[in-house]
DNA sequence: GCCCAGGTGAAGC
DNA sequence: GCTTCACATGGG
C-alpha cells in the first residue's frame, strides 16, 4: 500500500535556507512549497507545524530514503554546541538558525560539483536541469511538465562530448563525461567510496579531471556524511579573510590549515553556516 | 561591452 | 613552492 503523503516532526529545520543554500540544485521554490526529484522519485516538500510535510506521487510505504535525505535524525543543537564560540559563528548561526547539511547521492553530487566550477549557483541549477531533461529518464509529477530524474552513470558515459556541450556545461562536458566514463571503467573505486576514510576518499575522486580538493570535500561533505571537511571557495576564502583575519591577507594555504583546525568535528555544517550567511547577508567583494 | 561566477590543471617563474 | 591563465557561457 503505502501513503501519498506524510508529515515528519522535526525541530530546527529551516527548509527554505537548507534547500537554497547552494548544496543541492535540483529544487524549486514554489510559493511556501519546493518542489524536487530525490532519486528517481518527484517529491513537494513544505514547512509544516512542528516539521515538514511531504508529497509524493506514487504511494510510499517506506519513507526512509527521504529521511535520510533531510537528515532527520541530526540533532542540530548537538552540532552547533560544537562550534567555536566566536562573533562570526554566531552571527552566522543567529541569521539562519535551522539551516542544515542534507545527505545527497553520490553521482548526482559529484557530477554537480563538477558542473559547479566558475558558475553561479544559478546557472548550476540551469545546467542540471537541462541535463536532466535532456539525458535523465522521465518520472512522475504533479502538474502540467513531467519531472525527470537525475542522469545515471550510464547514460552520461554513453553521450558524445558534443551532446554534453549542447547542455551549456561549456568546458565542463569533456570532465562529467570523463568522470562517468572512468568511473564505469573502474579508473576509481567508486563502490567502495562511501566506505572509505575521508583521505582515502579524497584520494580518489581528484584521480578524476577536473575533480580538486574543493569539489572532492563537497561531495565528502554532502554526499559522503563527512562532516568533519570544510570546502573553501572564492565566498569561504572571502568571508575568513573579512570575518577572522580583517587585517592580514594569509594565504590561501594559511586559510586551509585555519578551516582545518578552528571549527571542530562538525567543520562541514560550520562552513554551509558561513557561506550562507556570507551569500545573502554580506556584501562580500 | 565588461566582469565575474561554490575550480582545475598546466605553464611560467 | 607560488602566481597566472585558459577554459564556455550567461547574468548583472
Amino acid at each position: 500500500m503505502g501513503d501519498l503523503s506524510k508529515t515528519f516532526r522535526v525541530r530546527d529545520y529551516d527548509l527554505d535556507a537548507t534547500l537554497a543554500s547552494g548544496q543541492a540544485f535540483r529544487w524549486q521554490s514554489l510559493g511556501q512549497a519546493w518542489e524536487g526529484v530525490i532519486g528517481g522519485r518527484w517529491v513537494r516538500l513544505c514547512a509544516a507545524k512542528d516539521g515538514i510535510a511531504a508529497e509524493v506521487i506514487k504511494p510510499v510505504s517506506d519513507w526512509s530514503w527521504l529521511e535520510e535525505y533531510l537528515q532527520l535524525q541530526v540533532d542540530l543543537g548537538q552540532v552547533l554546541a560544537t562550534f567555536p564560540d566566536d562573533e562570526p559563528m554566531r552571527n552566522a548561526v543567529a541569521a539562519l538558525p535551522g539551516l542544515r547539511l542534507l545527505r545527497q547521492d553520490y553521482w548526482e553530487c559529484l557530477a554537480s560539483f563538477i558542473l559547479s566550477a566558475t558558475k553561479q549557483i544559478v546557472q548550476i541549477r540551469q545546467m542540471v536541469a537541462l541535463l536532466s531533461e535532456r539525458h535523465g529518464e522521465p518520472i512522475a509529477s504533479s502538474g502540467g511538465d513531467p519531472a525527470f530524474a537525475f542522469p545515471t552513470i550510464e547514460a552520461i558515459a554513453s553521450c558524445s562530448e558534443k551532446k554534453l556541450r549542447e547542455c551549456k556545461l561549456g568546458f565542463r562536458a569533456p570532465n562529467l563525461l570523463g568522470a562517468a566514463r572512468d568511473i564505469l571503467d573502474e579508473k576509481i573505486d567508486w563502490r567502495r567510496l562511501p566506505t572509505m576514510a575521508t583521505d582515502e576518499a579524497r584520494g580518489e575522486l581528484t584521480k578524476l579531471r577536473g575533480v580538486g580538493p574543493k569539489i572532492a570535500d563537497c561531495v565528502l561533505l554532502f554526499a559522503g556524511g563527512h562532516h568533519e571537511v570544510f570546502p573553501v571557495d572564492v565566498w569561504i576564502e572571502r568571508a575568513l579573510q573579512r570575518l577572522y583575519f580583517p587585517k592580514r591577507r594569509p594565504s590561501a594555504k594559511r586559510l586551509r590549515k585555519f578551516a582545518d583546525t578552528h571549527f571542530g568535528p562538525y567543520a562541514g555544517y560550520a562552513q554551509q553556516y558561513l557561506f550562507h550567511h556570507a551569500r545573502v547577508h554580506l556584501k562580500l567583494k
